[in-house]
Order: structure tokens, then C-alpha cells, then sequence
DNA sequence: CATTCTTCGTAC
DNA sequence: GACGTACGAAGAATGC
């Protein structure tokens, strides 16, 4: 096995680090942030690359070959900033302390010294990486050598340089020559640019190739360019080249990782405050054995040996996964690897994707997608076959797009421990293998880094992922056992059984489906909407005397209440209020609040649906594959995301206009079916009261009975201020609003409000009740239960302080109505799943929830069949005390539909 | 420069 | 302090 040589650019990681880190100093006004941001970066990469020895390169004080060949190189330079200069003794103290190795050369820079180690390590059989962001430096980058971006985290092979240059490592040189460098005043050609020069050079291959036949070249400008500035070109050139041949010998003993002065460090640590570095020693000088290894992991290597697994795994009665996406988004992910797991602590991880040869002891290659799933596929599509694993969905969806069926029950540890307390996390596997079996497992996001830092699946070695999948696979059997029993402790084995367990299943194949949007309307939409936006825009700056973000809450909040001095009504926390209700109140005193509301409005719409909308259009499907996500609210109800296509508008006109935008696939039509008022009557089933029932028996509009009878005249007499009065009371009850809030939201006065409430108990006294019982039975048990049996533990219930307190009690009434009303859906969609799969059903598939509406698309002709069916299936779900009702519509779009 | 927080607004 | 459940865009603040 090859060593490894870790060379570091110091001048190039100082100068980012002091960049990037703000100004920070000790007490005694030394600036720190350089020194802090090296070493960070420094035992960063000692730790992550492993290397078997390091040297540290410095630029040598009187560089200044360069400088000889052309006067002006590097002349545009800004001075070194003092607080950096100060900070360069520091990090050589530092260095030394750590022991490391470090070289530089009179007369030369950091980069020909790398150079030339690059090429002695090389031909001694070494690989090399080198930490710097220095371009020049990508003409070293080979199958040998790499460059380490520790900023971006991001290594650099020869595959990225073409994927950055648009050209492999030896053309960079020449390349370069032709663009020039403008931070090291390195002339180029003018006129000729990275994506011009790269044309340049696929076609002839070299710079002497390009200025030969320069006067060949077809574009004029780059032509004429190349004719004049053929010599600028030759210097560039030469000014870019590396040094290979310094009279320098690289010292592999002298090279080699020492151990560090930590005495020297502690004092220099100490002198500069850099308390993180100072507490990190300790561990450094103990370093951290790695957690103890409970679980067997392994790479499959070739198709024997899957071939092996999988007859081994066909007889297990459980089996765990772990799958592998990059990104991890379901639809649009590579499939990296898949890990499985039977009984006795193995985990085996089959590997789909190879990663870079890089940081692997022994890369492992990947075996052909294709043909591992081929053989997966039986085991895979079993009959009967019971699956656990965290995240089981995306698996389903990513294999089903893949053209195989995850078969079976997916008993997925997120949906158990969700039914068992929907508040708590339940996405991370490390935090639900501590909570439920004790263990201590590596997080995801600890191994391969979040955010911008995240290491990119497909770049690890596939024995790194072997080890964490492999293990997740492993411990998710375990977990998924404990889960169960604990689902039958609380009773809730039902629940999740005969619902959110298929459920699974159903909301994999919405994902799958999709759908579609009507491309060209939104974009006409939005060329619409932006003149518009513009109109207003010049209006409100007009009015305000200057243009500013009006977006900004922050430059808004001067723009009113500084210099057009409107009163202020409501403050956040930090400052003056802006949002909607204010600016209509403003509204009556001037002219700008209600164009800005406008503007607002039209932005929001832009911004959040007609522009994201496009973005989100699968390249293969042509659709949008929203994810539903089933462990994230706290009632029960589901979550849709990426995009959110459960607040698409349909409010205003202009928000029908982009709920038009969905539409069904060539030759259907959608199908919408909504439960009419399914809370309300939810909320009469629980309470039982006759009058309330009465109301929905007689199937008229629900908010016209109930204010016929609070206001106590007929319902032809109610009016339109009435009804939506009582409308307000009905919904406040279902969150809990006190008389303040309905006050606020009828723009009433409070006693008013109050009196419609009071009015409102007398003649529905139950409701008063059960809204009283609500919060008395889940103080009792802990926890507010739906008719289903669905918890959500409320601890606050019992708090001192009334705030919380209160907040609980409305959890408590708007959970069970909220979180019942999701297990009715739900349930409904299990069953209707079921029909749709059945020999004989209605060509047709489910393709949204929105919390009391499915949406299907349809062949025309099944269209009347897929109707009835999902109003039986709909309405047949529970026997209450008041019927459920189901609105069916049919069209050419969702609005249409709807 | 990247991540997190804040404010606002869309749905049911 | 006052109306429940979500997701997300954009700007502001913060942190490495």
C-alpha cells in the first residue's frame, strides 16, 4: 500500500484563514484569527487525511525569481495587512511545536518547492496531497496526487479539475498561460477567458499548437487576441510553470508525524487565549480510541459473494436496511450503496457507486448497479418479507424508480418511535438507539459532516461506509424489536400496524407518481407577475422618496416609521412589526402600506411557487416528487416537502391561477375529494352534542345552522357578517382562541367577542364540556389521544407557569380533532391504495394528501368508478355520529378539480 | 463564507 | 399573553 506525503501551503491556508475568521485578538491585542483558522484547519487534516508524513512549505523571504522574469508580477498586490504579518512568527512557533517538518527555498516560492517534493514523492512510489487553493498548483494534480480544499472540505483530482478548467491537469499550465491570473497580475491574452481558452485548447491541445495556428482560429476577437498578445501568452506561461528540479531532497524520516511539544504548545496557546486549541491538547495527547465496534461490518466485493448473501438473508425472518443516496433526496440521488443486515450483529454493505481513490487504505470498487440489483431482486421482492431501517421510504422510492419493489412490510424504527411519541426526534438512528436500547452509535452527520462540510457519499471509501451503514443496518434490528415491544406495552400495536405501517407503502408510491405542472403557464405567469412586481415597486419607492429592499423588515420598519414617522402598532423582537395586519391598519393614513402589501403579496407568490415550482420538475419524470414526510408533526398529520405541495394557493385569484398550474399527465384527469368540515364534525362526534349534530344531519352549511341557533333565528336570516362570525368561533374553538383572538381576527371588540362566545356555549353546551374534558384527561394521562389511540405527551399541561400551561391546553383539544381527523385520512388512503392495486380497480393513482383532501389522476373513462370507490372508501372509514361527507371534483387542473 | 435565526405568508 | 399544525423565501445576525 502507497504512503502518503501531506504537503501544506502555508502562505496560501494563513492568508484564507486570516480572511475568513473575524478579527479576533487577546487580551494583550495580539490578532489571533489567523493562527487560530491554520492550526484548526492544521489538526483538521492531521486527524481526517491520516497522512503516514507531512511538511509544512513556506514562501522564502527573498522570492523573487519571478519577479525577475516580468517587473510587474504580482505588483497589484495590496500590502499584508499588519495583523497578519504579526501573526505569520506565531504559526512558526506553533508549527515547531508541533514538530513538524517544514522547508522553503531562497529565492522561490511555496509552490516550486511543492513542486519539486510533488515529483521526488511521486517517483519514490508516494502519494501526495497538497493543502492549498492555489491554481498553478492544479498542474500537479494527477492519479497520484490531489488537492485538499480544507474550506470547502472538497478534494481535488483530476476528475474535478476538468470539471472546474474544462481541461486535465497537464493542459492547466498552458491553460492558465492563456487566461492569466489577475491576483498575481499575470497578464494572459485579454480577451481570451477560462471557457474560450478551454475551447482553445480541446482543439489544438497545447499553447504552441494555439499561437501557431492563431491565425487559423475562427472566432475574430479570440484570433485577433491571440495575434497580439502571443507573447504576453509565452511569459504567462513561464510565470505559471512550477519548478520540479530545486536542488532539494525530500526526508520521508524527517517527514513523518512527531509528537508534538505540548508544553511549547500549551504556552503558545495560552499567550494567545486560543482556549479551543488549548482544551483540544488534552484530548490530543490521549487521542480518542474509536467507539467499540459491537457490529461486524463488511463490503460485498463481487457478485458471488452478494450472490452468497443474499441465499443467506432469504431465510431471515427480519432483515435491516440502510440505503445510500447522493444527495439524499429519493427520486434524484445516485444509489450509492445499499447496507443489509440480518441476525448476529453483521452488517454488509453492497457498494454501488466507487468512490474517488483517495483516503482509502484499499479502494474498493463498486459493483455494477444493474446487475446487483438483478440480484437483490429476489430477496428484495419477496413475499411477505418484513424490512427495518431508519428512513425506509426513500429506499422504497429510490429502488421503485430503479424499477424494483421493496416488498413487504416497511417497519421502519422513525414511524414506530413516532407513534410511540410523535414529539420527540425520531429521525436520527444514534439518538432513537440511545433512548430505546442504550447504545452509543456514531451519528451520520458526525462522520461525514453537514452543511457545506459534508463529505459527499460517493467521494467515501465504501469500507468507511460499510462500517457506519453496515452498523445502522444492524442496530435498526435491534431497535425495531425493542420498538414493537413497546408499541405493545402502550397498546398502540394497532395503530401502527394496521395504519402507519402500510402507510409507508402508500405514501412511497405518491412519491413515485408525482406530479405534473403546466411549465409554459407558469412562466407566463411569472413574466406577469414580475411587470407587475416592477409597477408597484416604482410606485413605493416613489413614496417613500428612495428605493429600498422592501423585503427587509429591517429597512421597511425606517422607511414607515422613521421617515415617513407612521405610528408604529406592534413590535417583534426585534423592533417594529411589519407584517400584515399592521400595514392595513397604516393603510387609512397613507398611500404606502397597502402598496407594499400588494407587493408583498405578488412576491410571495412569485418566489415561493411560480419560480421554485420549475425547479423542482424531475429531469426524467418530467414531474414534481414531493416527499411525504410521516414523522413530523406533532398531531399525526403528515408534512409535505421539497417541495411543499400542501400550501399551494388557492385563496386569492392570482393563487388560483397557479393552483391551475397542476395538471394532470397526457390523457387523465385529476380527481380531487375533500372532507367536508371534517374537524367540526369530528369535534361534534366527541362531544355528542345533540344540536350540533342535529346542524350536520341537516347537511346545509354548517356555519348558517350553528348562527341560526346562537343568534336564535332562522337559518335563511343569518347574514353574511353572522355567519362569518359563528365561522370564527367555530374554528377558534378547534384551536383553542380565547375571546382576545377572535376579537382579533373578526376585528371586533373584545366584549363583543365575548358575548358571541358565551352565546355560542349556551346553545352548544357540550362543546363547552368536552373542550373542559379534553384537557382534564390529558393532564390524567400525560398525554392528549385520539380516537385512534394516537398520543401526544403534554408535560406543560402541568406547568406553573400559565403561558405554558395554557399553550398546552389548546394542544390538547386542537390535537385530539386535529390528530384524528389525520387518522381518518390516513386510514382511507391505506384502503383506497388497496382497491387501486386490486385486479379490476380504476386506472388510477393517488397522488396527493392535503390533510382532508386526495388528489388522483385518472383515465377518463374510470373516472366515475375511481369516484364512487374513493367516496365509499372515504366515507366507510368510521362510523361517527354525524356523517362524514365527501366533495368530489373532477378536471383538467387541480383548480378545476377542486 | 456558511449556517442559523427572524419575520413574514401560504395551506388546512 | 392571547389561534392549532406544517414548510419555505429572504434578509439579518452570527459563527468558524
Amino acid at each position: 500500500m502507497a504512503q502518503r506525503l501531506l504537503l501544506i501551503d502555508a502562505s496560501s491556508s494563513i492568508f484564507r484563514a486570516f480572511y475568513a475568521l473575524p478579527a479576533l485578538r487577546n487580551a494583550a491585542g495580539v490578532p489571533t484569527n489567523a493562527t487560530l483558522g491554520f492550526l484548526t484547519m492544521l489538526q483538521k487534516v492531521l486527524r481526517e487525511a491520516n497522512p503516514d508524513g507531512v511538511v509544512v512549505v513556506w514562501d522564502a523571504p527573498g522570492r523573487k525569481r519571478r519577479k525577475e522574469l516580468y517587473a510587474e508580477y504580482k505588483a497589484t498586490r495590496d500590502a499584508t495587512p499588519e495583523d497578519l504579518r504579526a501573526q505569520f512568527e506565531w504559526i512558526r512557533r506553533a508549527v515547531d511545536a508541533y514538530g513538524l517538518a517544514t522547508m522553503e527555498y531562497e529565492g522561490e516560492e511555496a509552490d516550486d518547492v511543492i513542486a519539486t517534493l510533488t515529483r521526488q514523492a511521486v517517483e519514490a512510489g508516494i502519494d501526495v496531497e497538497i493543502v492549498s487553493t492555489d491554481k498553478d498548483l492544479m498542474q500537479l494534480v494527477s492519479d497520484r496526487v490531489t488537492l485538499l480544499d480544507t474550506m470547502k472540505d472538497r478534494r481535488i483530482g483530476p476528475e474535478q479539475v476538468v470539471e472546474r478548467f474544462g481541461v486535465p491537469p497537464e493542459q492547466i499550465l498552458d491553460l492558465r498561460a492563456i487566461v492569466g491570473d489577475s491576483s498575481d497580475n499575470i497578464p494572459g491574452v485579454k480577451g481570451i477567458g477560462e471557457k474560450g481558452a478551454a475551447n482553445l485548447m480541446h482543439e489544438y491541445g497545447s499553447l504552441d499548437a494555439i499561437l501557431d495556428s492563431a491565425d487559423q482560429v475562427k472566432a475574430k476577437r479570440a484570433r485577433e487576441a491571440l495575434q497580439t498578445y502571443a507573447d504576453d501568452a509565452r511569459l504567462s506561461r513561464e510565470l505559471s510553470r512550477l519548478r520540479e528540479d530545486l536542488p532539494i531532497e525530500l526526508d520521508s524520516e524527517r517527514a513523518r508525524i512527531p509528537e508534538p511539544d505540548t508544553a511549547a504548545l500549551t504556552a503558545i496557546f495560552r499567550e494567545l487565549e486560543l482556549k479551543r486549541l488549548l482544551d483540544g491538547l488534552g484530548a490530543a495527547a490521549t487521542p480518542a480510541a474509536p467507539p467499540p465496534a459491537d457490529v461486524e461490518t463488511a463490503v460485498v466485493p463481487d457478485r458471488a459473494a452478494l450472490e452468497a448473501r443474499v441465499a443467506l438473508l432469504a431465510s431471515e425472518p427480519r432483515i435491516g436496511l440502510a440505503v445510500v443516496l447522493e444527495p439524499e433526496e429519493p427520486m434524484r440521488g445516485k444509489l450509492v450503496g445499499i447496507a443489509l443486515a440480518g441476525s448476529g450483529a453483521r452488517g454488509d454493505f453492497v457498494p454501488l457507486v466507487s468512490a474517488e481513490p483517495s483516503l482509502a487504505p484499499e479502494p474498493t470498487t463498486a459493483l455494477d448497479e444493474a446487475e446487483a440489483l438483478e440480484t437483490l431482486r429476489p430477496l428484495l421482492e419477496r413475499d411477505g418479507a418484513v424490512w427495518t431501517g431508519i428512513g425506509l421510504k426513500r429506499l422504497a422510492v429510490a429502488l421503485a424508480h430503479r424499477g424494483v419493489e421493496l416488498r413487504g412490510e416497511l417497519r421502519d424504527v422513525s414511524v414506530q418511535a413516532y407513534v410511540l411519541d410523535p414529539s420527540q426526534q425520531v429521525q436520527r438512528l444514534e439518538a432513537l438507539a440511545r433512548s430505546y436500547l442504550g447504545r452509543e452509535i456514531a451519528a451520520t452527520e458526525d462522520v461525514f459532516g453537514k452543511g457545506a462540510k459534508r463529505r459527499a457519499f460517493d467521494s467515501v471509501d465504501a469500507v468507511e461506509l460499510a462500517s457506519h451503514f453496515g452498523a445502522q443496518a444492524a442496530v435498526a434490528l435491534d431497535l425495531s424489536a425493542e420498538l414493537d415491544r413497546g408499541l405493545a406495552e402502550s397498546g398502540q400495536t394497532a395503530l401502527f400496524d394496521g395504519l402507519e405501517l402500510p402507510l409507508v407503502q402508500v405514501l412511497a408510491r405518491m412519491e413515485l407518481a408525482g406530479v405534473r405542472i403546466d411549465e409554459p403557464h407558469l412562466a407566463r405567469l411569472g413574466s406577469e407577475i414580475e411587470s407587475d412586481l416592477l409597477r408597484i415597486e416604482r410606485r413605493i419607492y416613489e413614496l417613500a422618496g428612495e428605493p429600498f429592499k422592501i423585503n427587509s423588515p429591517k429597512q421597511l420598519q425606517r422607511i414607515l416609521f422613521e421617515k415617513l414617522a407612521l405610528p408604529p402598532a406592534k413590535k417583534t423582537k426585534t423592533g417594529f412589526s411589519t407584517d400584515e395586519s399592521v400595514l392595513e391598519e397604516l393603510a387609512l393614513e397613507h398611500e404606502i402600506p397597502a402598496e407594499i402589501l400588494a407587493w408583498r403579496r405578488l412576491a410571495k407568490l412569485k418566489s415561493t411557487y411560480v419560480d421554485a415550482l420549475p425547479t423542482f420538475v424531475h429531469p426524467e419524470t418530467g414531474r414534481i416528487h414531493c416527499q411525504f414526510n410521516q414523522t413530523v408533526a406533532a398531531t399525526g398529520r403528515l408534512a409535505a416537502s421539497n417541495p411543499n405541495l400542501q400550501n399551494i394557493p388557492i385563496r386569492t385569484p392570482l393563487g388560483q391561477r397557479i393552483r391551475a398550474a397542476f395538471v394532470p399527465a397526457e390523457g387523465r384527469v385529476l380527481v380531487s375529494a375533500d372532507y367536508s368540515q371534517i374537524e367540526l364534525r369530528i369535534l361534534a362526534h366527541l362531544c355528542g352534542d345533540e344540536a350540533l349534530i342535529e346542524a350536520f344531519l341537516s347537511g346545509e352549511d354548517i356555519h348558517v345552522q350553528t348562527a341560526a341557533r346562537v343568534f336564535d333565528i332562522e337559518p335563511e336570516a343569518v347574514s353574511d357578517e353572522q355567519r362569518s362570525q359563528i365561522k370564527a368561533i367555530n374554528f377558534g374553538i378547534l384551536y383553542g382562541s380565547s375571546a382576545f383572538g377572535i376579537a382579533r381576527t373578526l376585528g371586533i371588540g373584545q366584549a363583543d367577542a365575548q358575548k358571541h362566545i358565551d352565546a355560542y356555549f349556551e346553545r352548544y353546551p357540550r362543546v363547552r364540556a368536552l373542550v373542559q374534558q379534553s384537557i382534564e384527561n390529558a393532564r390524567e394521562k400525560g398525554y392528549a389521544e385520539t380516537l385512534w389511540g394516537r398520543r401526544r405527551y403534554l408535560p406543560d399541561l402541568q406547568s406553573r407557569n400559565r403561558v405554558l400551561r395554557q399553550a398546552a391546553e389548546r394542544m390538547a383539544n386542537n390535537s385530539v380533532i386535529q390528530g384524528t381527523a389525520a387518522d381518518l385520512i390516513k386510514r382511507a388512503m391505506v384502503e383506497i391504495d388497496a382497491d387501486l392495486r386490486a385486479p379490476g380497480a380504476p386506472r388510477a393513482r393517488m397522488i396527493l394528501q392535503v390533510h382532508d383532501e386526495l388528489v388522483f389522476e385518472v383515465v377518463p373513462e374510470d373516472a366515475r368508478a375511481l369516484r364512487e370507490r374513493v367516496a365509499e372508501r372515504m366515507q366507510g372509514v368510521a362510523e361517527l355520529c354525524v356523517p362524514l361527507e365527501v366533495h368530489m371534483g373532477e378536471g383538467r387542473n387541480w383548480l378545476e378539480a377542486h
